[in-house]
DNA sequence: CAGCAAAAATGACATATGTCAATTACGGCC
DNA sequence: GGCCGTAATTGACATATGTCATTTTTGCTG
């Protein structure tokens, strides 16, 4: 049927599911449903049992774990294209690290962990896939930590800049937070980043605002905050990924950070 | 020979290869080497391309990174039985995040890269150890995260203390690291740490020092430094892990910090 | 047991960042 | 195009934590 078909289109479209056969991709839809989510609704909770992982076909999800004092601390923003909680299906226990929930409405593909794992177990390939996939996720992770270890706010702020134009490529970024997820993922209060920008700007460091920044001065930014001022690479010092075209993650290479 | 039969004995003791047959981990001995490594020299070096990995046999070995002014965030403290850098071999680019040195006189196998890819290509057994392997220091690591994103620097030193407590059983725990290690870990400094130890014991929440310390009254803990007061699972909630002793990392479950 | 170097504790002080409240700007909608 | 709710900004203030210097403990070694 029409919406099988349109499936496997999309997950073919998946990094991992890249070399797998059709043969494969269609056992794994066989037990797949269509869920759709409106804004606002979990996809799951954390510690649930984690029976399913998701190809986020259209819309937006976030990851997150709750303070203490009940804020939010968003891990992942997923866009469409994405897989959702995959690597947690190898977990043992196999519960949801973390929340999701819809911050659009949603259109996903929930597929089962138990058709995960046996593709898996048929497929060295797969295996594999996600082997470099999972590795690739721990290296975000750490480099996660790093920032999060940064010691000043503004450092954390211009590291996660410089981060994103290095994906972007240009000097005009497009931050695709709003500032308050942003500040969330920093670990900061939305009032610091709000000053924080206005500091930049005050020093024609930077320019615009509302998600359209301009980097004017990208050393400056470095020295302004006590980052080393080095090549171009940021945190990660050496070209760490773009190269790879086939990491078709909307996820920020680096960090999980918004789009690309 | 002798070493090679000893360091066959290691290799079958690594929760990895547990199931691995006696030829295919031959294969990953026979292009071995020995290394053996003085107190404060390095492994390896951050962004080195990545080679090897290793089997730390006797010692203690630190991966860390370095904050731009100098100082070291340590990612890692590994013992003997622990793999070293085993997951950064599915990386791609493959170079290591970390830094990594001995912190006491260390013996270790190398392994190369490449024999381990070849074993996993061999082997989806393999694979699929490894990938287990790998979703838990995921999993680990959003802990660490979700640690270090802790607005108070003590919420951070308790949720440690539970977490250490919560792995050795007994309310008296050993503290596996010097406070200037564990300061990095958490992301405070060594006076801070200080500090926070003695308002813990002014408060007799704590008694002892030097390693060996008594938590006294783990809910006043909690309150001390407004966490929730809950079961006793500490920040992870549900019983995370615990179960299952073939995770024989000495690394602690939940955020490899210091043994078991 | 004395002497020493390293680790930890302590004190005084500076400051980055959080908190809370008030104001302004934006972006969607009728 | 004007209105309204949300997001962002700004200000005043409190405070946790870093910094630096000094002292005290600790654990070792001869």
């Amino acid at each position: 049927m029409n919406l099988h078909i349109e499936s496997l289109t999309c997950l073919k479209k998946a990094f991992l599911f890249q070399n797998v056969s059709r043969e494969h991709l269609e056992k794994l839809l066989s037990g797949a449903r269509q869920t759709n989510l409106k804004a606002g609704r979990a996809l799951f909770e954390y510690e649930q049992k984690a029976t399913h992982f998701y190809l986020l076909k259209a819309g937006a999800i976030h990851t997150f774990r709750l303070s203490p004092d009940g804020d939010e601390k968003v891990f992942q923003v997923l866009r469409s294209g994405d897989l959702v909680a995959e690597a947690v299906m190898f977990m043992e226990p196999c519960v949801y690290p973390v929340y999701a929930r819809a911050e659009k409405d949603s259109a996903l593909i929930a597929m089962s962990r138990a058709s995960l794992l046996s593709l898996c177990r048929e497929s060295n390939d797969v295996s594999l896939k996600i082997l470099s996939a999972l590795s690739l996720r721990l290296y975000q992770n750490m480099n996660q930590i790093d920032q999060l270890t940064l010691s000043s706010a503004g450092q954390r702020l211009v590291s996660y800049l410089l981060e994103v134009k290095r994906h972007q490529g240009a000097d005009n970024i497009k931050l695709p937070l709003s500032q308050a997820v942003l500040a969330a993922r920093l670990n900061v209060t939305p009032e610091t980043l709000s000053r924080l920008f206005q500091g930049f700007r005050k020093k024609a460091l930077i320019e615009g605002r509302r998600g359209h920044i301009v980097l004017k001065d990208t050393d400056g930014l470095r020295r302004a905050v006590n980052l080393p001022v080095m090549n171009d690479a940021g945190l990660a010092g050496a070209t760490p990924e773009q190269t790879d075209p086939q990491h078709e993650y909307s996820e920020c290479g680096c960090c999980n950070l918004g789009e690309v």
